[in-house]
DNA sequence: GATGAATGAGTCTTCATTCAT
DNA sequence: GATGAATGAAGACTCATTCAT
């Protein structure tokens, strides 16, 4: 059956279009991609009929990339504070492994272009997290917030902390941990 | 600088920028900007040299204004915990009554464009606060920390919070507070 | 000239060919043929060399299917007047019945890609009705016009006249008798 | 006021897209027709919103110009076999000596793109024919038919003929006289 | 200075054709 | 031979910027 779409080729320009739009911003042309790439302009459009298209794909694989490496090893029957310190270790020292793709997730916050159903698969795989912080709300060791408000205090404190942990590495870990002690004392219920 | 004749012209093609960058992106075209404030095409490079410039220049604009909402009435005397709490409600106060101001300030976040000397600028404004969180470090009220994190960190939870207030206008004025306070428990010092 | 294999794949592919072209126009692209014809894109490049070429293959087959049809029952033997009756009626009951062939054989009437040899063959399976033009104007029953003349007059009455036939079918066998009346006053010699 | 749309420049691009399209057909580039128009490729999208738009522009601008040609002198008063000479006449007389314009017109003619305004824009010049021809039918000089089938007719015999004449020049009048004796012959009421 | 037409490099996307499988 | 992925040259159109008026 001829030549099967490539899944190295699909990821080949995946993984180009992060290195690229890190560096320059998703306006960057889908031509510096492709070449990136090592394929033809047109190959691009093979695999992703438009580049919206793409950026949607691209937006998916790094949500998955990141869920990954933030749900395996999730200790599950932990208590609440370890199990939110292992998502914020998780996230963070993903972040600061994967800056680029950490880069492009930022832009795409905002972004116009994202659909619903990409706002919704990029989400859901963090279920688990969702339900550790319900857990945490119901047995009021978290303040009565609404979880999407707990979710983006959180990832906007882990976004700044990552950065200063790039800016001045070797703070690094004690930026990490400062920052998850914030985090904790600022979602935490008060007495 | 000597500036170009009318400061009438230069304001409005400043806000039509807003407007129309609010509304689209960083990425909308001059020609809508022009367009949106009256103005011939050409005339907008008479007052800027090229979009970038604008885009620059807009964003110290939007900076100064934020600053003299958060400044004006600023309790030079008070409190510590006071004075932060008037930086906050001053800063999502200015958020929530100028929505498009601030979508624009979050854009240019992830913006490359953006100069050293522009973000020098547009942070110059803010010294009074810089200096009460540095007492209130050296106070030992805060945590030891850069003053750029607190700041980063205030500025990122505050942003989340706009939002939140925006999405549901009822429950704004307690998502207000509730902010606060999870930014006083972040930022202290912890006994 | 050896075919290729399968005769049945050349058909499905002129057929759909057909089809597309006369919805979409000459400029529809292969791809859209050779998916309505069933086929892999490549697999329309064995068939035929160039995309100009299939085209050219497509005109010759559809003025055999035309000859075909005029030529069928020909009445050699009966007077001028019901031979050329016969290729009228014939010629616009052919074009009623194959709306789409007559359409596409119409485009490529204005399209510059026909080769001469085309041309030529296109009108070779005509010649029992170019010679019975030639005895009508030898018989002075026909003006003494060229024969070339008379057929490409013919051929744009019928055009015409099939066009409204189309347009009101109640009234199609009306404009049928009626066209052909004027051609017969037209092209016979007047006293 | 800037320099002002240039009426000139309008129109060397559209002629600029006859002679081109005349020459390559409707599908010729618009960088042609810009350059073809000494004019960047851009300027062509300052006159015309879109490619489709401007052909359609053309379609008018043509009928427009064959409309002078044909309605100057227009006997009002003559007997309607004199009438209709002049159309004849005029018309192929304009086709004569505008080759190209009439073979664009022609393609358009199978072209998708024509919008019904541009059509009843196209034919409203014709209008004084239109009567003419009415008239002819309600004094039983013409057929019985409906007035478009007898411009359709008309149209179809004159495009026939000039194609004739520019093949033979040196027949050329006699195919002019010729085809319009077809064309009242065909058109009369028969006695 | 203000205007907006003119420019042409750059953008995404299409498509006939080739070629590895 | 059949397949369809790969190719890259166009194509229509956009837009920051220039410049004649």
């Amino acid at each position: 059956m001829a030549r099967p779409q490539s899944e190295d080729k699909r990821n080949a320009i995946l993984s180009a279009a992060t290195e690229v739009f890190a560096l320059r911003g998703l306006g960057a042309p889908t031509s510096a991609i492709s070449s990136a790439a090592g394929v033809a302009e047109g190959t691009l459009f093979t695999y992703f009929k438009t580049k919206d298209e793409m950026v949607n794909a691209l937006y998916r694989e790094i949500k998955l990339e990141l869920a990954d490496a933030m749900m395996s090893g999730f200790p599950r029957r932990a208590s609440i504070r370890n199990r939110l310190q292992h998502v914020w270790n998780s996230y963070t020292g993903w972040g600061i492994a994967n800056p680029k793709q950490q880069k492009v997730l930022q832009q795409m916050g905002v972004w116009s272009g994202l659909t619903e159903e990409s706002k919704r698969a990029g989400t859901a795989p963090f279920l688990e997290i969702e339900k550790t912080a319900e857990a945490a709300v119901a047995q009021h060791v978290f303040q009565d917030l609404p979880l999407e408000f707990i979710a983006a205090a959180m990832s906007a404190l882990a976004d700044t902390t990552m950065e200063f942990m790039r800016r001045q590495p070797k703070q690094a870990s004690r930026y990490q941990s400062t920052g998850f002690e914030m985090l904790w004392a600022a979602v935490c219920r008060k007495k």
